[in-house]
DNA sequence: AATAATATGGTACATTCGTTCTATAATAGA
DNA sequence: TCTATTATAGAACGAATGTACCATATTATT
C-alpha cells in the first residue's frame, strides 16, 4: 500500500478521535476506537495510536485512561475587556500587574489570533477610528507592548496631560508623530520622552 | 465546621476540576480529586460530584472514567472559509449540502459570535467594501440566510448573470436594490425573481 | 432536644482500560 | 526471491477507576 492513501486505518483513527472528542467532550479509550473504526485488536490500535504520537499529532500521558489529546490546540483564550475607548477619552491604563476582577466583561478570542504577550480588548464608542475601518461598537484588540513599528495602530500614554489614546505611531528623529485615526483630527507631536506605548492593536472583531 | 461562603468543599472541588482540565487536557478522576482536595474518602467526592451534577454544573457519563465535563461550554466553531471574495467577482456558491473538503481553508470562531444557523466565511481580497469598513484581508463571516431586512449586507446569487456578490440589500415595491459597499460603484436594481439571498454578514474579523 | 438534611470517612467490589506478549499477514526495497 | 518494515490479530494481566454500602459527624429546622 502507497503512503499516498489519505484513507488509511491511521487518518481513520485521528479522525474518530476528533469526532469522538467533538461529540463527547472526552477522548475515547483505545476499545471506543477499535470498534468506531471497526477493528478487531486492541494491540492496532494501540500500534497507530503510538505511531500518531511518534508523529506529534496527538497526545497521551501513560497509564492514564482517556487522556489522548489532539496536538492541533484550539483553545479559547479569555480576554478582558478593559475599558471602553471613544474620541479623545483617556482609556484604564492596563498595568500588567492588575488582577481582572471578575465582574470585567470579556471576550473569547481563538488562540491563534493572539501572540505570546498579554492579550486585553478596547471597546470602541463613536467614530474616532472610522478612517482606519474602525466603527462604532467594534472591540479592538491589543496586545502588551512598549515599542512599536512605525505605521503600527498604538495605545499611547501621554505623561503630561495623563491619558492613553490610539493613535498610529510614527518615530521621527527627535519627535514623535502621533496621527489619529481620524482624518479630521490633526496628528499631534510629541517628545518621545513624553510618550509611553501601552500596546499595539493587533485585531479588529465586529458584530454585526 | 461551618459553611464559610464560597469556600466549600464542593466550590473547591468545581474549581480543581477545572485547572485540572485546563492544565492537562482531560477530566480528573475521582480520586485525582481527593488527592488535589485533600479529601479522604473517595464517598465524599462522589457525593458533591452527584450535587454539582444535579445542580447542573457539571456532566458525567456514568461508568465512564474521566467523563466529567463542565457545564459552562466555552467552545469554538470551524468555519470553513469558502472562497474569496473580490470586487464584482463571483464566489463559489455556498451551497448546504456541500460537504466540506478537508483541504478548505478553516476559520475558528467563538460560538458566542455565531447563531444557530450555518455559518461560513470569506476573505476579502481588494478594498471594494472599503466604506462598509471592510478591508482588504479582512475576513467576513456569514450566516446562511435567504431572506434580509433592509439594510443588512448579503450575499446574493444573481440568477441570470449566475454570480453572487455582496451588497446592501434593500426591497422595495416591485424590484430589489443592491448597494454596492463602495460608493465609487453605483447599485443596481433586480427583479425580485432574480436574486436568492445565501446569506448575510455577520461579523468581521481583521487580524493585523 | 429531637429530627431531618447535609457532609465526611472507610472499605471493597466489579468494570473499564492501558499495556504487553506473541503470532501472522501484507508490503516495500534490494 | 529474500528480508526488513509495516500492519493486523488474539488474548490476558494488572492497574485505574466508577460505584455502592455502611457508619458517623456536622448543621439546620422545628
Amino acid at each position: 500500500m502507497r503512503k499516498s492513501g489519505l484513507s488509511t486505518t491511521r487518518e481513520t483513527i485521528l479522525q474518530f478521535i476528533h469526532g469522538f472528542i467533538d461529540e463527547r467532550g472526552y477522548s475515547p479509550t483505545v476499545r471506543d476506537i477499535l470498534k468506531g473504526c471497526e477493528i478487531s485488536s486492541t494491540a492496532v490500535v494501540q500500534y497507530h495510536l503510538d505511531v500518531l504520537e511518534k508523529e506529534g499529532r496527538i497526545h497521551r500521558d501513560p497509564e492514564i485512561f482517556r487522556s489522548i489529546r489532539l496536538a492541533q490546540k484550539k483553545n479559547l483564550v479569555t480576554v478582558p475587556i478593559l475599558g471602553i475607548i471613544a474620541a479623545g477619552t483617556p482609556i484604564p491604563v492596563p498595568n500588567s500587574d492588575s488582577w481582572v476582577s471578575p465582574a470585567t466583561e470579556t471576550l473569547e478570542v481563538p488562540q491563534d489570533m493572539i501572540g505570546d504577550k498579554p492579550v486585553f480588548a478596547l471597546k470602541v464608542k463613536g467614530r474616532s477610528m472610522i478612517d482606519a475601518l474602525i466603527d462604532d461598537g467594534d472591540i479592538v484588540l491589543m496586545e502588551t507592548a512598549d515599542s512599536a513599528v512605525n505605521g503600527e495602530m498604538v495605545a499611547v500614554w501621554l505623561k503630561d496631560s495623563e491619558e492613553v489614546t490610539l493613535k498610529r505611531f510614527y518615530a521621527e528623529k527627535d519627535r514623535v508623530l502621533l496621527k489619529p485615526a481620524n482624518q479630521s483630527m490633526k496628528p499631534i507631536q510629541q517628545n518621545p520622552d513624553n510618550v509611553e506605548i501601552q500596546g499595539k492593536v493587533i485585531g479588529v472583531i465586529r458584530k454585526l
